[in-house]
DNA sequence: AATATAAATGAATAATCATTTACTTATGAA
DNA sequence: TTCATAAGTAAATGATTATTCATTTATATT
């Protein structure tokens, strides 16, 4: 039998990717996909069942992606300085680094299509964070606090920053790119207030 | 000559951020819009030049509502700890009373929508918060830092947990309903990190 | 070399899309 | 009461949509 052309799906995804960033989810089609990626439409539906598992596919394969860049070198027993500035600059080089990907992402679990995401990545996250902050408490560098407040205080500032610089512009209009310096400026207030 | 029914106007924007929300920016269409607000297609380029022109346009409306309720009651001069908690309450009081408006903008400011959004409202944002931050400095409440860090550090916890708190669920899927509590805890952290 | 089978395709499907056209309706001014 | 005018519409426009069908192509196994 004939064989599937790896490289042929390959470049549907980064199309894909692509297409759904500069385009938007309005402006995406299958046809256009097929087109760009240079394939017939009729290839994508063996590649995925219809446009929704497509775009929920790429969308999980991203987000896998994402969480293992995050985790990569950490673990649950480093001290809470030492572990969030790894995670800060894990998570800030893979969007440095897949811009594509990581401005489809955050639109994605924004979109009615978020109820439909696999939960596994969220939960590794959870579980990760959860073990990280009791550990952090047990030693006394921090109080106690529910895991959506310690994500919120500890990531979201990080994560606002690489909005703004994806967005290329932050307030005002005016043109932002991210810097280490800004990062570690942000970190450092980020820190004092987590720790005890 | 007849005159417009501002009734079926106000019918149209608020059907507008209903199906945008519930369908997605691909979901929706005109025909849907017409339908569920009980007028012609027709009807709706009689309001708005075209579809492009409905979203940004119902957009720059939320965003104005938005920064207007933001800066209820603020004025640039007060100290950091009540400036900062006043615009968290306001802010957060705004998103849970509009939870449509909410959704549907923060979605519009990551679709290729975004740069075509007129930019007044970050520039009445950018104005307020670059007076009240100076403020802040010449007070020696806090130090001098960029305009992108203060504001991730001050406001991006708050706007992450409100994003917690409108997809219904958190971290591993868990379900989050945003308390007072849980601000105050955030709050606390981040004015602690923020402070000289 | 022949066969079986899944990959891949170009062209078609019916549905839906954004938008326009030709027309009717309501209302302030005359 | 008439008239001018903008609001509002039903129905149609051609383009584009997601998906499928009938067919061809490539390869692993026999």
């Amino acid at each position: 039998m004939r064989i599937r052309d790896e490289k042929k799906e390959e470049i549907v995804r980064q199309k894909a990717l692509e297409l759904l960033v500069k385009l938007g989810f309005d402006g995406f089609s299958m046809q256009k996909l097929a087109k760009a990626a240079g394939v017939s439409p009729a290839t994508l539906y063996i590649y995925y069942k219809d446009k929704e598992d497509l775009i929920l596919k790429i969308g999980e394969e991203v987000g896998e992606r994402m969480v293992k860049a995050t985790f990569e070198g950490f673990h649950q027993e480093m001290d809470l300085k030492t572990g969030l500035w790894l995670q800060w600059t894990n998570r800030a080089n893979f969007h440095l680094n897949h811009y594509l990907e990581t401005q489809f992402y955050e639109q994605l679990k924004l979109t009615p299509y978020k109820d439909k995401l696999a939960e596994n990545i969220t939960a590794k996250f959870s579980q990760e964070m959860g073990g990280f902050m009791k550990n952090a408490v047990k030693n006394g560098e921090t109080v106690r606090m529910k895991p959506e407040v310690f994500w919120s205080v500890a990531f979201a500032p990080l994560y606002n920053l690489i909005k703004f610089h994806i967005a290329g512009k932050s307030m005002g209009g005016a043109p932002y790119q991210l810097s280490e310096q800004d990062m570690k400026a942000a970190f450092d207030i980020v820190i004092k207030g987590i720790k005890k």
